[in-house]
DNA sequence: ACTTGATACATTAGAATCTGAGGTATATAT
DNA sequence: ATATATACCTCAGATTCTAATGTATCAAGT
């Protein structure tokens, strides 16, 4: 996800988000409503988002379905109760982050 | 970094931050800082700082300089042009994260 | 004298997450 | 035929972190 560190550890909470906002996706979905929202900034490799997938449904934040779509098969994830109160969590966590970040990184306050 | 893997590659930033603000530092003073800026609730670990000051240094982003202090050590570090022109470049990417995660976690707009 | 806590550096095993590459298969457009 | 898009997947290796442990000095309390 892009070449910066940062973005570590936001995939999860970004997945729960979207999953909150439209009621069930799949994969792939996914992958382009993020570009297509960021305007191709942000991009979901794959090789992060499906173990990330399979580790949110292992610990029940949420539910799949398998469902065909023409000769094709998608998996739609559903986000669960479980799922939402970790969303609230994880979005508490992220504006912790963002204002510690804020006061870390506040630039210099100058006169000149 | 707090239980939150959302620090995760905001260390080196915030070093260099640090040492951009107040001239010169050493590791414990840092972790110090960081605990005194943020009242207790940011914590940096010794076994993520210390590793991370010597790569910032063999990439040439910060000098060092043993000095004795006491009978102890203490290992000052000095950003150099290299890591100021780094730091610019962390910044921006910080201020780019957060619009991101603005754009893709804002909450859904409801009139009721 | 002994213990605790602070100061000040450091390493290391293991965990978590990601990148980049590769793989399988279907469908559509050129 | 070939390329691009759709749709899933795994895996080696890299990075960064946590938690534990280690060394050593120094001050303060008991």
């Amino acid at each position: 996800m892009n070449n910066s560190q940062l973005y570590k550890g936001s995939l999860t909470t970004i997945i729960l988000k979207l999953l909150e906002e439209n009621g069930r996706m799949y994969g792939y979905e996914m992958t382009r409503k993020v570009k297509e929202m960021t305007a191709d900034e942000v991009t979901i490799n794959e090789g992060a988002l499906y173990p990330a997938l399979h580790k949110l449904e292992a610990e029940g934040l949420l539910t799949v379905e398998v469902v065909p779509a023409g000769n094709r098969l998608r998996k739609y994830y559903t986000i669960t109760p479980k799922g939402q109160t970790e969303t609230v969590d994880r979005l508490a966590e992220l504006e912790a982050f963002v204002e510690h970040m804020r006061i870390l990184l506040a630039p210099k306050v100058t006169f000149g």
